[in-house]
DNA sequence: TGACTGCCTTGTCAACCGACCAGTAATCTC
DNA sequence: GAGATTACTGGTCGGTTGACAAGGCAGTCA
């Protein structure tokens, strides 16, 4: 599962081949096609649980306060430094009208964008046009970490770089929210 | 070349077949293989045409002033919104490292990168960071518009979609510029 | 003990892939 | 107008793809 993921996130949907998640996950390919009725099942198994991996960044400890805004920023940019996956899979099915893209709307994303607005109250398209300037000013710098290394000669997976990150996207986002 | 780069932006390399391709573009695989001896090189020249057009964008004309920062960030804006498989070249390209992200960093995104920092007299981890959340928040919404539209209701090909993340942007980014 | 079940391996299938090649027709050069 | 160059077609090659089928092989229950 944790090669699925790997794979689907390098490669894109149509560029991974269950012969290599197999190979990645040393067993062969009959096994995963036994597992996964078919390819579109494994993608969702794979979306299934990267999607779980970052959402668990957001829960709350039993006797722990609700994080405030500035928190809950600060833990989405550590979750997308931790796995840029994430960005991958809503990348690369968001670009086309199909099954896959609708299922993984319906399934993840929904959720996610409505706990968005319920955090800024906006609505609309101004919803909307936050909603992917926050996603995208937080995660793209860490989907192409090794471009970013050759372009800038900054790490991405470097702390201090992690850190100078969280700090713009809450200089630009968390501005005059101070809670937590 | 239009259809390749529509191929490739919707798909992916690893997802794009020349076959595809040259159907898309009313001609056969063999001529395609003709004019371009192999895949890469195709994907080569369509990098080229489509960062040509976006570099066309921020062209001075003979008697014009140079822009400001405000317009050239309304500009790079709204070159996205019309050209969103930029954003999908460099995404594909720059999760791995090798030979075709080598490439389009010191082809094309060096350049572009340098006048960023030109502009933004930032530098090391800063400039980096800045560059990523710039590019980030203009670009995805249109990048993944498909899913934008169900997921938020708002069709980011919509002028009015536009004008509104145009705006966020220079609200972001632009705060402390108001030259041009 | 013998039938049954779930897990896994191996092999095979048609479809598709990028690359290549022989052959053809049109255009250009002298 | 003969010869050379260029543009293009159709077909074929080895290799890879996702899906499937047949069989083995432990463990379980009657």
């Amino acid at each position: 599962m944790v090669a699925a993921v790997a794979v689907f996130a390098e490669r894109g949907f149509e560029g991974a081949s269950t012969r290599l998640i197999a190979a990645r996950a040393d067993t062969t390919q009959g096994l995963v096609t036994y597992h996964f009725a078919s390819k579109d099942d494994l993608w969702r198994a794979a979306a299934d649980h990267v999607f779980g991996i970052l959402g668990a960044a957001f829960e709350t400890g039993p006797d722990e306060q609700p994080p405030g805004g500035r928190e809950v920023l600060r833990r989405f940019v550590e979750a997308n430094a931790a796995h840029p996956e994430v960005f991958h899979f809503i990348v690369d099915a968001g670009r086309h009208d199909n099954e896959r893209m609708r299922w993984l709307v319906d399934h993840h994303l929904r959720e996610r964008f409505e706990q968005f607005v319920g955090f800024n109250d906006a609505s609309g398209i101004d919803a909307a046009t936050t909603y992917y300037a926050v996603a995208g000013a937080s995660s793209l710098i860490f989907c192409v970490g090794p471009e970013c290394r050759r372009l800038t000669g900054a790490d991405p997976t470097d702390p201090a770089v992690i850190d100078a990150h969280v700090d713009l996207m809450l200089r630009l986002f968390a501005a005059n929210d101070d809670s937590s």
